[in-house]
DNA sequence: AAAAGTATGTTGAAAATTCAACAAACGGAG
DNA sequence: CTCCGTTTGTTGAATTTTCAACATACTTTT
């Protein structure tokens, strides 16, 4: 566990517990890693929410997949980040969503029911936790409104330039690369593919972007 | 303060906190009790998010607009329900949407920095408050799935009859009133008011629905 | 009860997206 | 380096949405 110390103190779950104290915390609370090979199913869609993920190393892509079989791609999960945090707190039935390996990737599971209902009166760190997963959780919303912010947009244009300059202002940087693939990124945007295609080399030709596979570049005009 | 105890003890916030306590902490939160008329507004985008808002009768919408003028709706909030919780909790700047009275309406606005700053360790009450902020802001996650699971079909149709549906199972009846007008649907969905309405429209003559202003009826077939 | 204002339905033309199919570019394995 | 599978770009036709404009239905006000 101990040399995964560096990533779980970035962790949004872990902020204002004592270094010292996180490792007896983990252990208390059957904290698990288990390494999956790139595309491997973490959580599969139907499964009881029964776990917390960290992503320790590599990456992780949280994806709905309806019916007809359309994929929408609700996000990119990176090291130090949580997820599925909702479902598990939520103590729902199922869960509406599938998690899988970006590529190889170290996860932390823990089982929410040890955070959610055992010993929360007598570790003082417990009420940390429970404060930090408070804070999580309004932040996981504020990114969904983020979200919905760009595909709310009508055309595929505009959801990619909200989308592209969303990003550039995370980045704080003109000059930033994206971590979805063409398709990923149009099931992300919830538009076609080829349609997104056609679309970034228009806003090429137009001077408004350069772009390489997963690599952009916003030019101000 | 006393009249509203019957719907504070509905909120998802006062679970788990007895009737009696129940007055005396929203003395010592500060909460304090606003009306509003119709189609005023409750909060404005920009401002800081210092309130989490609960309605107490009448309800409220959530709304962004984005650059262009361009509404979307994001929600609907009946009387128990909280709202601008994950804005507060999360202590942004400011607010990316306005909320507005949809009917007169009372509200109870909390100055979040008494929930999350202030006496969290003296007072009991205080801890399953901050417990109970983390279950709803979880449920409140899980709303976002279901309106992305809508908003992601790509025709009107499809996410006429996804919101439908899943409105349908939410009554447990396949007859049952919406709390959009035209307009407000189709700005919930993301499509035309004037195409929603011709899929209505198509949607009775083939038999799928029945429809008269704000009440629903689908068939089976 | 009439008038005024708002909401809903309807239409056709313009614009945009979707779909299917293929070619070109890329990247990894041997 | 070459081969092979995958990703990306491109195209044109079919479908769908958007937009503007107007008629009708419904509500509220006077």
């Amino acid at each position: 566990m101990k040399k995964y110390l560096e990533i779980l103190k970035k962790c949004a779950l872990f902020q204002n517990i004592e270094e010292e104290k996180l490792l007896t915390m983990l252990t208390c609370l059957g904290a698990q890693v288990i390494s999956f090979d790139k595309k491997y199913t973490i959580l599969t869609e139907g499964k009881p929410a029964r776990y917390i993920g960290i992503v320790l190393t590599g990456s992780v892509q949280i994806i709905q997949i309806d019916y007809f079989g359309n994929r929408s791609i609700l996000g990119n999960v990176l090291p130090s980040e949580v997820f599925n945090e909702a479902f598990a707190c939520a103590e729902v039935e199922s869960v509406p969503v599938t998690v899988i390996a970006n590529e190889p990737s170290e996860i932390m599971l823990i089982d929410s029911d040890h955070i959610l209902h055992t010993c929360s009166n007598n570790c003082g760190f417990h009420q940390q936790l429970i404060f930090n997963l408070m804070k999580d959780l309004a932040q996981k919303t504020i990114q969904f409104h983020r979200r919905i912010e760009i595909t709310s947009k009508r055309t595929t244009r505009e959801k990619l330039m909200a989308y592209l300059l969303s990003e550039a202002k995370r980045h704080n940087s003109a000059y930033f690369d994206i971590p979805f693939d063409r398709q990923e990124l149009a099931d992300y945007l919830e538009v076609e593919r080829s349609g997104l295609s056609a679309e970034i080399g228009k806003l090429q030709k137009e001077g408004v972007l350069e772009s390489h596979r997963k690599h952009f570049k916003l030019l101000q005009s």
